[in-house]
RNA sequence: GAAGGUGUAGCUCAGUUGGUUAGAGCGCCAGAUUGUGGUUCUGGAGGUCGUGGGUUCGAUCCCCAUCACUUUCCCCA
């Protein structure tokens, strides 16, 4: 028999038990206050026909994609001349079919498929794989989880505020309290751009805008200016960008610096809507403080597709990216030929979130996803004699097991030991003689015979 | 696409200026304890030193190639 080396696709994880516990914590938070606030799940299929795909990334992107090779003999209708042609050409005739990019095309493939029979504002939230054929790095992989919640078909500005609740309370709920909502309006980055006298750069400066807090504000002035930007509009820019205070406190200069550009007179209008509805949803909050919005004029975000505000999240104890981001678009599904279909959306980097409890130490200790109580097994009588009792702590809802083989009891009971089961239930002789079981916890080490009745109640206490 | 780093026991890593029998900690197995884990003590198993070639009396060590993993830049989540 051949033997094969056991080993993963680089940038490809297992995901053990006890980290799949920890994992499936995180999601259950998160898909819980998605429903709460009216999300439905979504799923699509893991691979797309590969021109769903290609055209949405950019180049780079394309390149990217995970691409299938057709079954059967895919070269069956390839000639010679296709070869010649190289690669890129030959590519979409041996390959109909790639694995999903991200979440947002599918599902913006979905929505353009669907339009007829979806009830709009429509509400989704998907939470799959998606891969990437990038060679990995830390924190970066092949295969990964995007968690992604949407809402297309309303420009209401109500969907920013439940996002920013959203994201409040996920947070909240996984037990992280230091984090701030960066938050941005890509009309505001217009009316920079406007500002600066070059009102058609604004895509230039998003990009090096994007990388402030990474390389700091010298080197994206030279960025700026490789970009064609001019010197004395960079003046203009500069303490605009180094603006601290509160909203109210920014919002002031802006708006005077904005007088002449439409666009950033509609972010600050719109950011300022946001603010205000949140208000109203909760008097007696403070924007900054209870809610941990930071208006942010350097957050960009490169993708390009965003049209209002925009936002990203981050963790303060820890230094790792953002956890959270998102933002509004004016056309999800422009490219499937369907125009006029705006949204908004963002999704949670689940593992980064990881990483962040991790390190913050916010997992619960007890995920209660263990066994409960295992019985011991003595020999074949006492397996006999446990399997109705088994059974019937099983209708109790107790988490139970039996250890399958008549084991040394040192064995069995290290197994109990290293699963941290809490509970053992040893049967011999003795207490199939009395119907008396032997109830140990674990914890503390104490044990003393118990009917099955008393036992049922100490473990649904 | 560019530049580095690392490959030695199941895991984390020492080590060898080239020399007989390659080590530690943790884990695993067994015993002390024949009906009791987590502590302790004792013993044991486990290695093509990534792979192929070269230099050499002799290579895990030096040289070359190759593969795998990994980090940074670019880009991205």
């Amino acid at each position: 028999m051949q033997v094969t080396q056991p080993s993963l696709v680089r940038g490809t994880r297992d995901f053990s038990p006890e980290i799949m516990v920890k994992r499936n914590y995180i999601l259950q938070t998160i898909r819980k206050v998605f429903e709460k606030f009216g999300f439905l799940p979504l799923e699509t299929p893991s691979i797309e026909k590969l021109e769903v795909l290609t055209g949405k990334y950019g180049e780079e992107g394309d390149q990217l994609i995970f691409k299938i090779l057709n079954s059967g003999n895919y070269l069956d209708k390839i000639s010679n001349q296709d070869f010649e042609e190289g690669s890129k050409k030959l590519t979409p005739k041996i390959s109909e079919k790639a694995l999903r990019y991200d979440l947002t095309v599918p599902f913006a493939r979905f929505v353009a498929m669907n339009r007829g029979t979806l009830t709009f504002p429509f509400k989704r939230y998907q939470i799959q794989p998606v891969w990437r054929g990038d060679t990995p790095q830390r924190g970066r992989y092949r295969e990964f989880y995007q968690c992604d919640a949407d809402v297309v078909g309303t420009k209401s500005l109500l969907c920013e505020v439940d996002i920013i609740l959203m994201i409040n309370e996920v947070l909240k709920n996984l037990g992280v309290s230091d984090f701030t909502i960066k938050i941005n309006h890509r009309q505001i980055l217009t009316g920079l751009a406007d500002v600066a006298g070059a009102g058609n750069k604004v895509a230039d400066l998003c990009v090096a805008i994007d990388k402030l807090d990474k390389i700091g504000i010298e080197k994206v002035e030279l960025e700026l200016k490789e970009r064609g930007f001019e010197a004395d509009s960079l003046a203009k820019i500069q303490p605009l960008l180094a603006l601290k205070g509160s909203w109210n406190d920014k919002k002031q200069i802006l708006e005077t610096q904005f007088n002449s550009s439409e666009a950033g007179k509609k972010g600050i209008e719109d950011l300022n809507k946001i603010f205000e509805l949140l208000s109203i949803s909760q008097p007696n909050l403070n924007l900054e403080k209870d809610w941990h919005l930071d208006f942010d004029l350097t957050l960009a975000r490169g993708l390009s597709y965003y049209t209002g505000a925009i936002f990203e999240v981050k963790i303060n104890q820890v230094s790792i990216g953002s956890v959270s981001g998102g933002g509004r678009y004016d056309n999800l599904t422009a490219s499937f030929g369907v125009p006029d279909l705006a949204g908004v959306g963002f999704s949670f980097g689940i593992d980064r979130l990881f990483d962040v409890l991790e390190e913050l130490k916010l997992f619960p200790e007890n995920t209660q996803t263990s066994t409960q109580v295992m019985f011991t097994n003595f020999d074949e009588i006492a397996e006999k004699y446990a399997l109705p009792l088994v059974k019937k702590l099983r209708d109790e809802n107790i988490k139970t097991e039996i250890y399958p083989d008549s084991a040394k009891l040192k064995k069995q009971f290290g197994y109990a030991d290293v699963r941290k089961i809490p509970y053992v239930i040893v049967i011999g002789s003795d207490e199939m003689q009395n119907n008396l079981l032997t109830f140990r916890n674990m914890q503390n080490g104490e044990q003393q015979k118990m009917s099955i009745d008393e036992i049922i109640e100490v473990l649904k206490k």
